[in-house]
RNA sequence: GGUGCCGUAGGCAAACUGGUAAAGCCGCAAGUCUUUCAAACUUGUGUUUGCGGGUUCGAUUCCCGUCGGCACUGCCA
């Protein structure tokens, strides 16, 4: 791909006043925010920039909002790369010109139906078991005709000519040659709504083609679910003379259903992603390995600058992916364990602090120590926060399977002996907890496996979880252990 | 309904232009380690390539049909 490799990231939002759907939440167009992952792959790999777009029409005021706030999201999820943004409401007399271009060269027409009109159109195709279409009925209507229209008040749409025995085909990046007949295309189509004045606003169609010829856009690479929008975008790119680019269909991410990943599946967008705890990395990263494998030799752990190194649309497979939560939960993990401590630390004490755990968040060694014990153990950071409970909470009681560990012949009386072993006022080390449990289970006379499963249960009362000496050192350096011991010998006895 | 795209184990997938199918990763199961869970390591687990024909010495790969899934089918983007 010598010469110029420019992708448009293009992410639309949909316009609430005029959406018959229900509160089309904006998330939603960014989705699950995977759209581009392939398409910043490659354009970091080719060191161009990636181009963002925000289709939002009426209130130039909102799109710089929306723009923003999408922007701070690819930052977060290291999709940093060059940006440059642009707004429809800044380049409407671009539109304005184009559209008067292909009313002159007879390529579009004035179309006065009223949405009444194509209503009923549609309802008796569908009676007639058709496919729903236009059927051009405005295409060549004589002057009379318009000015009678004209005279009924009506305010005509653009519609761009499509030949029902036009044939499109483009050779697509991923999918290979794909080929569609103009009759499947839906009749003429609307370039520009009714309104007021010469023509309304311009369309997504046709739009999203000037902005594209305008900033030379060698590469469009977007979902698959824009395959159908291809042809009539060809077609609008050979109209207004310029050079076709070229169009690659990346499949799309499916939920366990086998449909498109959306809202009901919990997840709109990457920030979604991130409150559940997963990790910016381990987001790209699995989102790229969905519908793309790396090369043989290529560890399936990588960062999104290694991924553009070896990114190649020969890798990336046709068939939808379908999202699997058991692999971003394990990516997750790998880069839960392998972060630095001191990095990881920052990242849970916001959640320590949500859960309302009482804590001084400058004790940082004890909050380093703390997260390297939880950190082999994480799946998800916010795992962390039921984790550690019984570091944070004052009070924690005893599990079923705890006190069933402390009836346990000889444990009772193990931990009055570590109770008693531990200073008052200094802080153990590791020996001296290690020297106290070798102690102890030589006095009583106990296997060592005996004594750090009752001390478990006592200290942290549970009878599994992290580390069993570093939870310890843990406690006592906040002289939570002889506390705990107590407790839990008055529960037992009582 | 129409059109398009797709269909390799439970999931993601590999297999140079037709030449022993399932490499690798996740999951699952067992074992090792350990004070527990997890991690880590080891081993194991899954196949008439959706199905049926055809071309061929030979088909996951090419052709036809069929079924299934998904997407699109707007004065939305």
């Amino acid at each position: 791909m010598a010469g110029g490799f420019v992708v448009f990231v293009r992410k639309n939002f949909c316009d609430r006043s005029r959406s018959h759907r229900p509160q089309p939440d904006w998330k939603a167009a960014y989705r699950h925010g995977s759209d581009c992952r392939f398409q910043l792959a490659v354009c970091s790999s080719h060191g161009r920039p990636v181009h963002f777009a925000c289709g939002r029409y009426g209130s130039g005021a909102i799109a710089p909002r929306i723009y923003a706030k999408h922007s701070r999201r690819l930052a977060v999820a290291r999709f940093a790369v060059g940006r440059r943004a642009s707004f429809q409401t800044d380049r409407l007399d671009l539109y304005r010109q184009k559209i008067q271009e292909l009313l002159d060269k007879g390529l579009a027409y004035r179309a006065y139906d009223t949405p009444a009109e194509l209503d009923a159109m549609r309802e008796a195709q569908k009676a007639r078991n058709e496919a729903p279409r236009y059927d051009n009925r405005h295409r060549d209507l004589t002057p009379e005709q318009q000015a009678q229209f004209e005279a009924e008040g009506r305010k005509p749409v653009i519609r761009f000519k499509i030949e029902n025995d036009r044939e499109i085909s483009w050779n697509d990046i991923v999918r290979g040659t794909v080929t569609w007949k103009g009759r499947d295309l839906g009749g003429d189509m609307v370039i520009a709504r009714a309104a007021e004045g010469e023509f309304g606003q311009p369309l997504y169609n046709f739009v999203v083609v000037v902005d594209d010829i305008d900033m030379q856009i060698s590469h469009v690479i977007r979902g698959e679910d824009h395959i159908g929008n291809t042809p009539k975008q060809i077609l609008l790119y050979e109209a207004l003379g310029a050079t076709v680019p070229t169009f690659g269909h990346t499949p799309l991410i499916l939920n366990a259903a086998g449909a498109k990943l959306s809202k009901r599946d919990g997840v709109t967008s990457i920030s979604d992603f991130q409150q559940m705890g997963y990790t910016a990395e381990a987001i790209a990263n699995y989102m790229t390995l969905l519908g793309w494998s790396p090369p043989e030799g290529m560890n399936e752990i990588f960062s999104l600058d290694e991924a553009a190194q070896k990114f190649d649309f020969d890798r990336v497979n046709k068939a939808g992916a379908k999202f699997d939560w058991d692999k971003l939960n394990w990516i997750n993990s790998q880069y839960l364990h392998h972060m630095p401590i001191d990095r990881l630390t920052d990242l849970l004490i916001p959640d320590w602090q949500e859960a309302g755990y009482e804590f001084d968040p400058s004790d940082r060694a004890w909050l380093k120590q703390l997260t390297a014990v939880l950190a082999p153990s994480l799946v998800r950071l916010n795992d962390a926060v039921e984790m550690s409970r019984y570091l944070f909470v004052q009070d924690v009681g005893l599990t079923e399977a705890a006190v069933g560990q402390l009836q346990q012949p000889g444990a009772v009386a193990a931990m009055q002996g570590i109770l008693a072993a531990i200073p008052a006022d200094t802080t153990l080390s590791e020996a001296d907890a290690q020297g106290i449990i070798q102690t102890v289970t030589k006095a009583e006379n106990l296997k060592k496996g005996v004594v750090m499963r009752s001390l478990r249960a006592a200290l942290t009362g549970d009878v599994n979880g992290p580390d069993l000496m570093q939870s310890w050192l843990l406690l006592n350096q906040h002289r939570w252990d002889r506390s705990r011991l107590e407790q839990a010998l008055k529960q037992i006895s009582a």
